[in-house]
DNA sequence: CTCAGTGTTCAGTG
DNA sequence: TCACTGAACACTGA
């Protein structure tokens, strides 16, 4: 699930029910790759008993501000998320998958209790996602390589010509690329790619000034308004190739008419529709 | 049973 | 060193 929408909701949810609140109790799942064989005592050491003044975000990455450092830094890899004991409540009530929602959830990897009643868990089925402890996370590997985050803030449209012009490859190979705009997966930079009218398969270097500019407020728009939604995507607009991405293998076609194709692209299955996006 | 996948990393190539 | 590509990773759900 997780892009740069779906992390800052997670991001949100953490917010709710940790912050300005003290660790009381913490689970750790026996998990030598998401916790990337920090002993289970380490990671409670550093979490047990400490207050949490903030959740910050950038890109994809994730992480608490405690009291005292390190601190907990959080990515989600293909199918990890947040989920706290009151939202979970709130999801058995009204979500689609009702009947599925258990608690604690299946696939938790951490699990912290806090002395305002709140519970919150990281599941992580498929375990890409990771779980680290550093003592400044901005400063410090894996976020100290990514690029700008798009919700925070885009580059000016000199430096961003500037950075698209110097890349060779494909469109839609520079805009999974972390090290440029960070956040930004596979869904993203498609829908991105078909509202700029953009073809994935483009090179950089060859992007006129006006493409240069949609390209740059599109990424801007997308990611705004599906973090403005909660990153739930019932919400997102009608016109976006996003709702018609994942017919694949049946005829897929946009509301206009036009034929959504699919092709792998910078290594990821790309939907995108040839008659309009040049 | 087979296969794709909303992500990242690493080996290999240019 | 850099930019880029493709394979590998782990495991669920279709």
């Amino acid at each position: 699930m997780p892009e740069l929408p779906e992390v800052e909701r997670g991001r949100k949810i953490a917010e709710k029910s940790a912050k300005n609140a003290t660790i009381t109790d913490i689970w750790i799942d026996n998990d030598d790759i998401v916790f990337e064989q920090t002993p289970p005592k380490t990671i409670q050491k550093a979490l047990l008993g400490r207050r949490v003044c903030a959740v910050k975000r950038h890109g994809k990455q994730l992480w608490f501000e405690l009291d005292r450092r390190p601190w907990p830094l959080f990515h989600f890899g293909m199918t990890g998320a947040f989920l706290s004991k009151a939202e979970d409540a709130f999801q058995l009530e009204t979500g689609p998958d009702a009947d599925r929602a258990t608690w604690p959830p299946r696939f938790a990897k951490i699990r912290m209790e806090f002395d305002n009643g709140e519970e919150l868990v990281m599941v992580n089925s498929r375990r890409f996602g990771r779980i680290r402890l550093r003592d400044d996370p901005e400063n410090e590997e894996p976020i100290s390589k990514l690029g700008f985050d798009p919700l925070e803030g885009l580059p000016s449209t000199g430096d961003f010509a500037q950075m698209v012009r110097q890349r060779k490859g494909t469109l839609k190979g520079l805009l999974l690329d972390q090290k440029f705009a960070a956040g930004v997966g596979n869904w993203i930079a498609d829908e991105v790619l078909y509202q700029s009218r953009l073809s994935p398969r483009r090179k950089a270097n060859t992007l006129s000034e006006i493409e240069l500019d949609t390209l740059r407020a599109e990424l801007g728009a997308v990611i705004r308004l599906a973090v403005k939604v909660n990153a739930e995507k019932e919400k997102f607009p009608k016109d976006w190739i996003f709702h018609h991405r994942w017919s694949k293998g049946k005829l897929a076609n946009t509301p206009t008419g036009h034929e959504i194709i699919f092709e792998k692209i910078a290594g990821r299955t790309t939907a995108w529709v040839p008659e309009i996006q040049k």
